[in-house]
RNA sequence: GCGGGUAUGGCGGAAUUGGCAGACGCGCCAGACUUAGGAUCUGGUGGAGAGAUCCGUGCAGGUUCAACUCCUGUUACCCGCACCA
């Protein structure tokens, strides 16, 4: 037998994909289960240790399904559009195109030398013309649909990629990617409607089995919010001003108006008098940056605009302001200002002069009288209402003015549309005509896709490369026949990767994105992983693709996720997360060299918690250390050895079952039930240490004995094997042929344990005298109660802790413990 | 500011969900075999104490026969959102 080594992890990746035993059978697709990582960006750089620490933990994960008789489908591609391979290009010459290949090449190769169980007949590439071909045929639903729609509207511009973002992608007002801080401008672009979908995104959260936390950020996220529609009819001009508030309960309140300076009322309302003001304070706003808005710390500005709106109770005459602290993109981008019961109105309202009445008044009045009351309470100075709750009040108020025609509950969400056109180069084409008579024209169907031409000028200056490619960008109209233009944006690429789980199962076909038959059997994905820095993005897009597809007929499925886990993240051994520029990565390809890749997946899976991740280890002098990693090539040496003995070993059988074989055997049920148990909660930290106490225990079997029990020997050593089998696939392999076996161990089915194994003739009871533990008794496992509490007394009476003391209370735990109250 | 999370030996991390804290491994200590050991094997290893014992799960309280686990308050760090009306 040779040792365990990057040698033997070759020889029998070369098997596996000689003999195809992984491959995916489709006609055990009701056997299926669906595993998928979020796939990853084929950059130029190696595998690192991110990863192993993804791909090869999922796959212990999906083998142990495989071996509990799933039929595992597991697909690998990759997300190969986008900004890095662009700007590579940009900073060496080498086409994006040419880069991202050679990347993917690379990249399948490391791939397959984790040992991962993908079945590469499903690859797929977002890049691949017949990947991008359907990705613009879902533009096109999207737009025949109106879920795909241009306007122009402030958007978030990123003056190093020069390109517009999606409001999920800027961080602190900076670009996701480059973090430079954004502008805005005001652009005409292409959205996805998201916000049709607002209210079932938010609602089907509670159906998902997601970790808590993404679903609650998923749901701040799209904000949803409770309120009313409140109108104040405007004076001296026709119409209202529409806000929204949560409070309508301090509506009595309400003593100005502040509209956003972009709401178009501004424009109608502002007085010949006011209008430089105002004009001076919209072009001060617009030209402010992400992070000056952001910056919250400083005075609340705005101007008044000269005109006045009515209050929808009082009539009362009220000013209309022009604000910066109100948004235009949220609620209907004005408020009625109610200094006195919020904090920002107050605030205004102080610097500005404004006066600040009060309508709520606490419950229990005790509080300070000069600061804002933000809390509900009862109301005050509010005519008719006065006395109500503002809970009962919110709903009166609104209920009389909806009899009024002056407003009507509403919802509100804090998500926005989805902005998906980019200027830049390498993406998939907008699908769109622009003909100068018939206006947006789709590309028909059957001449998709619209190809992203080659050779382009694609140095970002602020316009789509592809609207300097004359061949591309003139076409004729699909309608009139005349002279026309193409779109020269390009989609963003979670557009790409909002619906790749959709194409796995059925990549090759030419004829249409999917089968809807097959998907539907296929999908939803049973157990997805990723990290959670896409709550936001990725795993938003893609439900919204999900259920706009379904309603479009294509799915019959509400969710693309039935289940989703977050790994933690490997960082540095500086603590910080690994990048190129910091030096502090980990490279796997060394480790893999010189211990094997079950050493590494080994390692990774016991020294570190993977819901959590953590900082590579260090020694002493903060470097990062291997002394784990040889702990683990220590353990698999000890294995080999003990197999080597077991291969060795005279056959014969043996029936005797000695109290050292019923402890050995018991060890093996309890690591067989605890592995069943922690495996698919992705604990690898607690399988992994089951198995070094299995191993333990059978090295401390006494071989010297009198008639060691090999027959039992073996087939412990082989149930080891099976259960060590998903995290070392290699390494098991190898033993297991050692053992004669002409199969593979992968063939195997994973051990069940024997609960009566597990049963023991006796045991060991904790005796406590008030909660600490001053004695054991070791009685047998079927004694009840009574005999329990006997046996127990009388260890106690010898206990000096009991010495003249009167027994108030005897606790019995059944198989764990007595605890004897004394005083 | 709002929302969520984390805190356990020298280190990574366990703890059947209220029942003997520290599984397993690293490191460290001692011993064995060795010309040698950064190999291997055996034993030990939360802290204090000679000892019986005492103290120990960020901190302060509480509930309970019993708390890493539940409750109240608090501190530090991490993540997300951030003038959302």
């Amino acid at each position: 037998m040779s040792r365990y080594g990057v040698a033997i992890d070759r020889k029998w990746q070369k098997r596996w994909e000689e003999s195809g035993i992984y491959r995916f059978n489709p006609e055990n697709a009701d056997k299926k289960l669906y595993c998928l990582e979020m796939f990853s960006y084929p950059s130029a750089a190696n595998l690192h240790i991110g990863h192993w620490w993804n791909f090869g933990m999922t796959d212990c994960w999906a083998r142990m399904h495989r071996m509990l008789g799933y039929e595992i489908f597991r697909p690998m591609g990759f997300d190969s559009f986008g900004l890095p391979a662009e700007n590579y290009a940009i900073k060496t010459g080498v086409h994006p195109r040419d880069s991202t290949l050679a990347s993917i090449a690379t990249m399948q190769r490391q791939l397959r030398e984790i040992g991962a169980i993908y079945d590469w007949d499903y690859e797929l590439s977002t890049c691949d013309e017949e990947y991008y071909r359907w990705t613009q045929w879902i533009f096109l639903q999207l737009f025949q649909r109106d879920l795909a729609y241009r306007k122009e509207a402030p958007v978030n511009w990123c003056p190093s990629c020069q390109t517009v973002l999606a409001n999920e992608q800027v961080h602190d007002g900076a670009c996701e990617r480059c973090h430079t801080l954004v502008v805005r401008r005001d652009l005409t672009q292409w959205f996805f409607k998201t916000t049709a979908y607002a209210e079932e995104l938010t609602k089907t959260l509670d159906t998902l089995d997601w970790p808590e936390k993404t679903k609650i950020m998923q749901k701040n996220w799209i904000g949803r919010s409770e309120g009313s529609f409140i109108d104040f009819p405007l004076i001296g001009h026709q119409g209202v001003i529409r806000n929204f508030t949560t409070r309508a309960d301090t509506l009595l309140g309400a003593t100005y108006i502040v509209l956003a300076p972009e709401h178009p009322l501004v424009e109608i309302i502002t007085s010949a008098e006011y209008l430089p003001a105002v004009k001076a304070y919209q072009e001060t706003t617009a030209a402010q940056s992400e992070l000056d808005r952001l910056t919250n710390t400083k005075e609340k500005t705005g101007v008044f605009t000269g005109g006045y709106a009515s209050h929808p109770v009082t009539h009362q005459k009220l000013p209309v302001w022009i604000a910066d602290y109100v948004l235009a993109s949220y609620g209907t981008g004005s408020v009625m200002a109610v200094p006195g019961h919020d904090t920002r109105d107050y605030e205004f309202a102080q610097i500005h002069n404004l006066p600040i009445p009060r309508v709520i008044t606490p419950v229990s009045p005790d509080i300070d009288g000069s600061l804002p009351f933000v809390e509900d309470g009862l109301l005050v100075n509010s005519g008719q209402f006065d006395g109500l709750s503002s809970l009962e009040a919110r709903t009166k108020i609104t209920a009389f003015l909806r009899a009024e025609e002056k407003g009507e509950e509403t919802v509100t969400y804090r998500l926005r549309d989805w902005l998906v056109s980019r200027q830049r180069y390498w993406g998939a084409p907008v699908p769109i005509i622009h003909c100068p008579q018939c206006g947006l024209v789709p590309v028909p169907e059957d001449q998709l896709p619209v190809k992203l031409p080659y050779d382009v000028q694609f140095t970002p200056d602020g316009k789509s490369p592809l609207a300097k490619s004359d061949s591309f960008m003139h076409t004729t109209c699909p309608i009139c026949g005349q002279a026309a233009q193409r779109d020269p944006d390009t989609l963003d690429t979670f557009v790409d990767s909002s619906w790749y789980f959709l194409r796995y199962p059925d990549n090759h076909n030419t004829l249409q994105a999917w089968d809807p038959a097959w998907i539907n059997r296929m999908l939803p994905v049973d157990r997805y992983v990723g990290g959670p820095e896409h709550a936001c993005m990725h795993l938003l897009y893609a439900r919204f693709i999900t259920k706009a597809l379904r309603d479009m007929g294509y799915l019959q499925f509400d969710e693309p996720f039935t289940s989703l886990f977050h790994q933690g993240i490997i960082l540095g051994a500086d603590g910080a997360r690994m990048s190129k520029s910091r030096g502090n990565t980990i490279a796997p390809d060394g480790y893999v060299e010189t211990y094997g890749s079950d050493v590494l997946r080994l390692f990774l899976g016991f020294g570190f918690s993977y819901s959590d991740g953590g900082p590579w280890p260090v020694d002493e002098k903060g470097n990062p250390s291997d002394d784990g990693i040889r702990g683990i090539a220590r353990f698999v040496d000890r294995l080999e050895r003990w197999i080597e003995i077991i291969s060795a070993a005279p056959g014969q059988e043996q029936q005797s079952a000695s109290p050292l074989d019923k402890e050995l055997n018991f060890v093996r049920h309890q690591a067989i039930k605890a592995i069943t148990r922690d495996l698919p909660l992705y604990q690898f930290n607690t399988s992994i240490a089951q198995l070094m106490i299995l191993l333990n225990a059978l090295q401390k079997y006494d071989l010297e004995a009198t008639d060691p029990n090999w027959s039992l020997l073996l087939s412990i050593s082989e149930d080891l094997l099976r259960l060590l089998a998903p995290l070392a696939p290699h390494l098991s392999e190898e033993l297991w042929a050692s053992l004669g076996h002409n199969s593979s161990i992968h063939n195997e089915k994973w051990p069940v344990h024997d609960e009566q194994a597990l049963v023991r003739d006796e045991i060991e009871y904790a005796v406590q005298i008030n909660g600490k533990v001053r004695s054991r008794v070791l009685l047998p496992s079927d004694a009840n109660e009574e005999v329990i509490r006997q046996e127990a007394l009388a260890m106690a009476e010898s206990l000096p802790e009991t010495k003249g003391k009167t027994i108030l209370k005897i606790i019995i735990v059944p198989k764990r413990l007595v605890n004897i109250v004394v005083a």
